[in-house]
DNA sequence: GTGAAAGCGCTAACAA
DNA sequence: TTGTTAGCGCTTTCAC
């Protein structure tokens, strides 16, 4: 593979020349400059990343650790972080810590070792990890979920106020028990919505109930169970506050199998405004998270972090859109 | 940050023997293994990645370049590499070139400066791009597309037979207008299942006709306005085959605004298994891909190629399986 | 405006 | 088994 001294040689420069009139820094004879060129089209030149990176003490990379790759939420935020770094000249590399502690930290001493400008990370439970990123002066940036403890540029979305507007709306549609499932203990997002719902309860002055209640892992097949189980209860709950799409999955098959009917029967509320939401019958309630715009904010924070880390730290709440359809109306 | 020096200053003993140490390549003295191990405890030691892949003249990471993130086939793909990689020691850098050929182009251009040793992608219509980094030398796997008159690794679903047999099915349902809406022009996997489609067409006695196919971008919005031009018709279609599962959100929409219902007015069969399929009304029929296998073949086929680049390049085709639910009956 | 040369941190060939 | 040392390809002083 061509290196450096190659071009110079065809080009009849030094690699000093090269090197200025391949990244513009300082200025070249346009001549000179010309020949650079036409020698690297004539080599097919590529820079070596690793050696460029090693001088420059620096890659032009940002990581992006999520926990769920086939989360439409976290996919669309990774679009965001894209567009926003691309235009820039930034790389993006898409990590998928899978909600596992251990993953994320190997992802985290990837993103050290190979020298990236910064990362962004939507942290997972016990985010230990992410501690040490920060402490080595690493530009980071949390989104979706906050890094408590720790002095860093934080892109939220305000679920606790969306869960209690979701779950107000479903009393003020007639519904007496509202059940609520949600994600782990610790997963921030999944407290906050669990709060918020009962911030709704207190407010309308139903009772709440640890009965009304289950935690599960964010997937379909966990909330598939838990609806079943508050389903087959004997004071079973006539509508439910889902904490994100996969969850809606298994909510809506459990509803399914026991011959319920979304909004007749047992009024649902989702998190995250998948496109088929419109689709089921009848069309599903959610709340709409910006999760592109998390993406384009969490990235213009951490390039402005990387252009200079004494800012002091920030907090953007953006806020979620409560979507009315039918699977939160009796009518 | 620390370095190998410091580690071996610290450790007293070579920078050389830090480096076996921490490589397990040649065998050290257990008592300065001990010392090494210490010493990159209390530094927080975290190897410089770049100097070790200029060092190497290649890194251990492979770079997945997929057209759609956002697609659930692709991220299935992914994890299935993903897997596949890590447990070998292997990253896996993800790229999402969103069906454009520019964009392809220069992931492709940063897989190579970055000198990763291989690249698993799912090429766009126009993949000059890709034809480079075979010249290279660097090893390849095309994985749900082929790359034209590249002799190249290649792992496939048997999309034509596919799409055949998911059109047989309508017609024995006893659909007699049958229409189809795919990808656009160029791009294999649309191509192929429109193939299928004439075929089963041509076998089952029902005269194709343009009129009964729209091409698209994979997306809904552009399926939903082809799917409501079709069902505006004079002659208009009794079933649909749709290529993919965004396409599936756009003609259930379409159908729904047209006041018609799948199954019993327009037959419908979508290719990949989403999660939400068996909850839309009625139950979708689809044609479910092996996305997962495909991304681990294809990893295993990248891993062996890259062990020896020597070895003649392979087709895998693997087979897709139809699920029959209710929007392909009548009843 | 240009070239010579140092050196980023690591691994591997060679010597001891 | 261990240490010494060259050098991977690039950018960036520094001198001209």
């Amino acid at each position: 593979m061509a290196t450096i001294s190659d071009v110079a040689a065809l080009a009849g420069v030094s690699t000093a020349t090269v090197s200025r009139a391949l990244n513009g820094k300082s200025t070249v004879d346009p001549v000179l400059a010309a020949r650079v060129l036409d020698a690297v089209r004539e080599l097919g030149y590529q820079p070596n990343g690793p050696a460029r990176n090693l001088r420059r003490q620096e890659a032009a990379v940002l990581a992006l650790i999520i926990s769920d790759v086939e989360n439409p939420f976290f996919t669309a935020i990774a679009r965001g972080v894209e567009d926003v770094a691309h235009a820039v000249g930034y790389s993006v590399v898409l990590c998928n810590s899978d909600e596992d502690a251990e993953k994320e930290r190997r992802y985290v001493d990837v993103a050290v070792q190979e020298r990236a400008a910064g990362v962004i990370v939507s942290p997972t439970a016990t985010a230990s990890s992410v501690g040490a990123l920060v402490r080595r002066g690493t530009p980071v940036v949390a989104v979706d979920r906050p890094l408590p403890d720790q002095e860093i540029d934080t892109v939220l979305v305000d679920t606790r106020q969306a869960a209690r507007q979701a779950t107000t709306h479903l009393i003020e549609q007639g519904y007496a028990r509202v059940g609520c499932i949600t994600g782990p203990a610790g997963v921030r997002t999944a407290d906050d919505r669990l709060a918020g719902y009962r911030d709704a309860l207190k407010a309308g002055g139903q009772r709440g109930s640890t009965r009304l209640v289950r935690r599960t892992e964010y997937k379909a097949a966990g909330a598939e169970k838990a609806a079943a189980d508050l389903l087959g209860q004997e004071e079973r709950p006539d509508a439910l506050l889902v904490a994100n799409s996969a969850m809606a999955v298994g909510v809506l098959t459990a509803l399914r199998s026991h011959g319920l009917r979304a909004g007749r029967d047992v009024g649902v509320v989702a998190f995250d405004d998948v496109p088929w939401a419109g689709l089921v019958d009848p069309p599903m309630t959610v709340v709409a998270q910006p999760a592109y715009e998390l993406g384009t904010v969490a990235a213009k924070l951490l390039l402005a972090r990387i252009a200079d880390n004494t800012r002091a730290a920030t907090t953007t709440m953006l806020g979620a859109r409560l979507l009315e359809r039918g699977s939160s109306h009796r009518g």
